[in-house]
DNA sequence: ATGCATGAGCG
DNA sequence: GCTCATGCATA
C-alpha cells in the first residue's frame, strides 16, 4: 500500500500530533457505536481496488480515532489558493496500481474494463501546500474547502431554479425545506436554458445534461481503467482540487446537489478529455501521506432508532434544539448526533437523486411546474441500473 | 456505495 | 444553529 510519504505536499509534521485527546464524549454510551478500527493505513483507494490484499483492520479502542491518514494533504490550498505556486510535484512513484491489479471493485468489473495500461494525466503543478495546519480542536489540518471555486475563480453559475429535488419535490423553487437555503438567486432562471440542449460546460446544464454526462463519464472512466479515487486525485494534480472517491462516486450517482453537480462537471469533463487524449503513460499519483487528525468515531445508529428518527423527520424535518434534545434523550443518543442526523437527512433531500430512491409515486410523467432544470425523473435512468 | 462527521460561511 | 460541500470510515 504504499503509503508513501513522499508527497510534495505536507511535510512531515503529521505524525506527531496524534493522540492525546481522547475525549470521551458525553454519554459515551451510545448504544450502538461500533468500535471498529481505525486502520492505520491509508486507504487510498481501498475498496475500489482491491481489498484482497489487505483488508484487515485492527481495532482500537478509543472513540476518537487518532491519527488517521487523512488525505487532507491533498488540500493544500487552504485558503490561500490564489495563485500560488508551488508547483512541482513529483508525480509518481510507481504506478499502475490500479488497473491491473485491481480486483476491481464493482463497477469496473462488470463493465468489463480491462485496462491494461494506464495513462497518466499530466499533472500540472497546481497547488501549493501552504496551508497551515492549524490545530484546531482536535486536529489540525484544515479542511479542504476550496474557496477558490466557491467564489472566485470559477465561473459557476449557480442556478438552482426549480431544480429542487425531484423526488421530494417541493414544487417550485421554494422548496419545502425552508429557510436558509441558498440564496436563491433568481439569476439564472430567466432565460437561458430552455432552448439549448447541448451545452457542454459553459452554460448551466440541465438535470438531463448532468445525468447524461455523469453516465458517460462513468463509462469512460471505467473504460480507461481509472477508479473513482484516481479521478479524484487527478483532479488535484490537474487543477489543484483534490476530491475523494466519495465525491466522484456521488457525482456519478447524481447524489450531489444540482449546484454542486454543475460545479464539478467542468472539472470532470476536462479530466475526461485529458484522460482519453493522453494514452499511455502510466502514472499514478501518489497517495498522499497520512496525516494526523482526530475525528470522532462514527456513530452507528441502530435500525430501530433510525426508524424513529426517520419518522420524526417526516413530521418535522427541522426540529428545534429542544426537540432535538428530547429526542436525543429518548433515543439515548447524543444530542449532537441527532442534530447531525437531521442535517444530513435534510441534505439528502436536496440531492438530485432522492433519498429513498423512490420518486414520487405518482406523476413521474406529468411534471408540473418545473420549468427548467426540472427533475430527471422522466426518463430517469436512475443510476440504479448502473452501479 | 453510504452513513455519520467536519468546517467554512452566514446569519 | 443551519446549509452546503466534502470526506473518513464503514458496511
Amino acid at each position: 500500500m504504499a503509503t508513501a510519504t513522499s508527497n510534495p505536499y505536507m511535510p512531515s509534521n503529521s505524525i506527531l500530533s496524534s493522540n492525546s485527546i481522547v475525549h470521551s464524549d458525553s454519554g459515551g454510551m451510545q448504544q450502538a457505536t461500533t468500535y471498529r478500527d481505525p486502520s492505520k493505513m491509508v486507504q487510498s483507494d481501498f475498496m475500489q481496488g482491491a481489498i484482497a490484499s489487505n483488508g484487515h483492520m485492527l481495532s482500537h479502542a478509543h472513540q476518537w480515532v487518532t491519527a488517521l491518514p487523512h488525505t487532507d494533504a491533498g488540500s493544500p490550498w487552504s485558503t490561500a489558493m490564489a495563485g500560488s505556486p508551488l508547483g512541482q510535484q513529483q508525480q509518481q512513484q510507481q504506478q499502475d496500481v490500479k488497473p491491473s491489479v485491481q480486483v476491481v471493485g464493482r463497477d469496473e468489473l462488470h463493465t468489463g474494463a480491462a485496462p491494461l495500461h494506464h495513462h497518466r494525466p499530466p499533472h500540472l503543478p497546481p497547488h501549493q501546500p501552504s496551508h497551515g495546519g492549524h490545530p484546531t480542536a482536535w486536529g489540525a489540518t484544515t479542511t479542504a474547502h476550496l474557496p477558490s471555486m466557491g467564489s472566485a475563480v470559477q465561473p459557476l453559475i449557480y442556478s438552482q431554479p426549480g431544480f429542487t429535488v425531484n423526488g421530494m419535490l417541493s414544487q417550485a423553487g421554494g422548496q419545502s425545506l425552508h429557510p436558509g437555503l441558498r440564496d436563491t438567486p433568481e439569476l439564472v432562471d430567466h432565460g437561458q436554458q430552455h432552448h439549448s440542449h447541448e451545452h457542454s460546460d459553459e452554460d448551466t446544464p440541465t438535470s438531463d445534461d448532468l445525468e447524461q454526462f455523469a453516465k458517460q463519464f462513468k463509462q469512460r472512466r471505467i473504460k480507461l481503467g481509472f477508479t473513482q479515487a484516481d479521478v479524484g486525485l487527478a483532479l488535484g494534480t490537474l487543477y489543484g482540487n483534490v476530491f475523494s472517491q466519495t465525491t466522484i462516486c456521488r457525482f456519478e450517482a447524481l447524489q450531489l446537489s444540482f449546484k454542486n453537480m454543475c460545479k464539478l462537471k467542468p472539472l470532470l469533463n476536462k479530466w475526461l478529455e485529458e484522460a482519453d487524449s493522453s494514452t499511455g503513460s502510466p502514472t499514478s499519483i501518489d497517495k498522499i501521506a497520512a496525516q494526523g487528525r482526530k475525528r470522532k468515531k462514527r456513530t452507528s445508529i441502530e435500525v430501530s432508532v433510525k426508524g424513529a428518527l426517520e419518522s420524526h423527520f417526516l413530521k418535522c424535518p427541522k426540529p428545534s434544539a429542544q426537540e432535538i434534545t428530547s429526542l436525543a434523550d429518548s433515543l439515548q443518543l447524543e444530542k449532537e448526533v441527532v442534530r447531525v442526523w437531521f442535517c444530513n437527512r435534510r441534505q439528502k433531500e436536496k440531492r438530485m437523486t432522492p433519498p429513498g430512491g423512490v420518486q414520487q409515486t405518482d406523476d413521474v410523467y406529468s411534471q408540473v411546474g418545473n420549468v427548467n432544470a426540472d427533475t430527471p425523473p422522466s426518463h430517469h435512468g436512475l443510476q440504479t441500473a448502473v452501479q
